[in-house]
DNA sequence: AACGCTTGCTAGTTCGGTTTAGCACGAGCG
DNA sequence: CGCTCGTGCTAAACCGAACTAGCAAGCGTT
């Protein structure tokens, strides 16, 4: 369609000069090899005038990198938050002077192997692996091959990767500790507990969730007034724990496990005629959009995806561009980044005074 | 890292013919220059056992396209709907063999621009312009240098480009048909009208679902019972609308024009000690999370933002191989792609029996 | 006049493929 | 015996830039 590209040759042509000539006034090598300033700026003009862009695909081929990332995760979708991790890692590397492919497996090995070799192909110079389950996986072998930052996976191999992954366990302790500096004392978990290791989901999110809980707790003398394991974290499932609680009268404290429980307890706990936070307290985590429409606001531990995605996309292009020096010193980032969960304090919290 | 990739030339090598040969092999064409079937299936061997994948960049700078489309919208992130959308985007068109580039403005027109450029300068063969508040805007002169497709964007110009929207104004009379055809009649608007002009919001869904509903209703000699204009359609404001309904009375449905607002009017409904279905229908549009997790589960009409992804990329790669084709009939897919929203029946609309 | 040095610029190779034009060889034909 | 034709394959140009090696002109020296 219309009118082609604009190509060194036409600048060169433009300007009088050769096309290395222009090349290397354009690559700012002008100086270093000595071409007259008469002739820099007729290029720079040339090249200006006639809105010359360097064909990114010619240079990919030629320098073997293209300032590309991929993007892949099981499920784009799924989520509002996988958007957020898109997101955060789009604009990271876009202020990075990077382009982002995204692809999405759906958690099937096969097609992410495919994609993975179709963003090779396409000369990636990196990849950022991302989930919205964060459990241990296998990962594929090519991952070794090109810079590469696992997002929201927690692997269980000894992997020099760089890992992004939530600060749970201590969002854990910050969501007792709310509770507990409340004045409460009376607390009741919805979504796993009351023991360290009551947890049912493959979700290794609830496992640390739970520690910094009763890490938090035993460190206050309290252990749960009681514990619900559930299976999926989904609204009825809250409204029959908290229907079940409320049939043996009126829990202090509820701590859910995801904001979806939350709603749902919500819903029980108003339906039994009771007012949050004035009955009951509700805190929780994730902060989807639910927990702000709630009525009242859901105090909720906010699980940072975009911040993630953020910080995932800065590190492979730490290492890419630490690879790229060619330096010895050892790549930068491997390891575990933990990234902070807020709190977004709303009003589901009753301030006792004990 | 690692060993570099497999290149043609170790796949001619290795079976022992030229580069060119091993291309033509390779691409299909050996019969056609009549390359014996025992180089041909030496070549085949070869690049076998070297696991040889040719070079996406190489292939681009030499043919002049890329398989790869760009994707830009103004917001990826905030809703998980528009998530959906790039992802049915993406799935279609990697079944049609391409990657895409994800790209987000914000809003913002100069960033969109830098964003077309560092695609174009990728040599995307193709483009998708998506917006996540359908209405009409003015549009980037560069699109018509490269197939493209607005998604979710209605245009006032009389430009020929494919567009894909959601359609609205059936999804607006199917809203109004469930409603009447469950023998309701004292039907209540909440988001806009009553009036065929009384629209607040920018966006042009409002007004369209609005004249879907009002003719349904018109054709049945019925009017709208009352109607709310509102401008931010967020859960407080059913609230505060269906609150105001129910000091005068109880109304015998409402017509919410988004599930956030209709999560508002449930709650609403509920305070007031009233029940839904048993006393208040409600339907609703856009099929958010929310509205299965609601208690009843709300019916309403989806927004299909997956299918309008997919209608959307296959629109692009149709014009890409049209454009390829050079034939010299008209390009494919211009004009509107009205998506149908279905209806999620769920349990908010009470059957009358009149 | 011959030589070396600096200055200013360019030819040519390379990246990894695709594609066209055509070479070399043997068989068949008159 | 010379010519044409078919078969099987390859050399070489090309896409658009980056980059190395080095040429030519001008100037000062001896």
């Amino acid at each position: 369609m219309a009118n082609k590209r604009v190509t060194l040759a036409d600048v060169a042509a433009e300007a009088g000069v050769a096309v290395s000539t222009a090349s290397l006034v354009l690559s700012g090598r002008g100086a270093a090899v000595r071409i007259s300033t008469s002739s820099q700026q007729r290029v720079r003009d040339a090249a200006q005038r006639l809105g010359y862009r360097p064909n990114a695909v010619s240079v990919g081929l030629r320098k073997g990198h293209t300032s590309t990332l991929g993007f892949i995760s099981d499920s784009v979708a799924s989520s509002r938050l996988a958007g957020e991790m898109i997101k955060g890692a789009i604009e990271a590397a876009r202020d990075r002077g990077f382009m982002v492919f995204v692809g999405e497996t759906g958690g099937n090995t096969t097609l992410e192997r495919q994609l993975l070799d179709a963003m090779f192909d396409r000369q990636v110079d990196g990849v950022i692996l991302a989930s919205m389950l964060t459990h241990g996986r296998d990962l594929p072998a090519e991952l070794t091959r090109t810079p590469a930052v696992l997002l929201n996976i927690s692997t269980d191999g000894d992997l020099t990767l760089p890992v992004v992954l939530p600060a749970e366990h201590q969002a854990g302790r910050d969501a007792a500790a709310a509770l507990v500096e409340a004045g409460h004392r009376d607390i009741h978990l919805i979504g796993a507990g009351p023991g360290p290791d009551d947890v049912r989901t493959i979700s290794s999110a609830a496992r640390q969730r739970l520690a910094g809980i009763l890490e938090v707790l035993g460190e206050n003398g309290l252990a749960p007034a009681s514990g619900r394991d559930i299976n999926q974290w989904l609204p009825p499932e809250g409204y029959r724990a908290a229907s079940a609680l409320l049939e043996k009268g009126v829990p202090e404290a509820l701590l859910c496990f995801n904001d979806r429980l939350a709603m749902g307890a919500y819903q029980a706990v108003q339906e039994h005629g009771l007012s949050i936070p004035g009955d009951v307290s509700v805190v929780s985590f994730d902060d989807a959009s639910i927990a702000a429409w709630l009525h009242p606001g859901l105090t909720t531990f906010a699980l940072p995806h975009r911040a993630m995605g953020k910080r995932a996309a800065d590190l492979v292009v730490d290492v890419i561009e630490h690879d790229r020096r060619g330096t010895d010193q050892p790549a930068p980032g491997s390891g575990v980044h933990l990234i902070p969960m807020p709190k977004r304090d709303r009003d589901s919290v009753r301030q006792l005074d004990r």
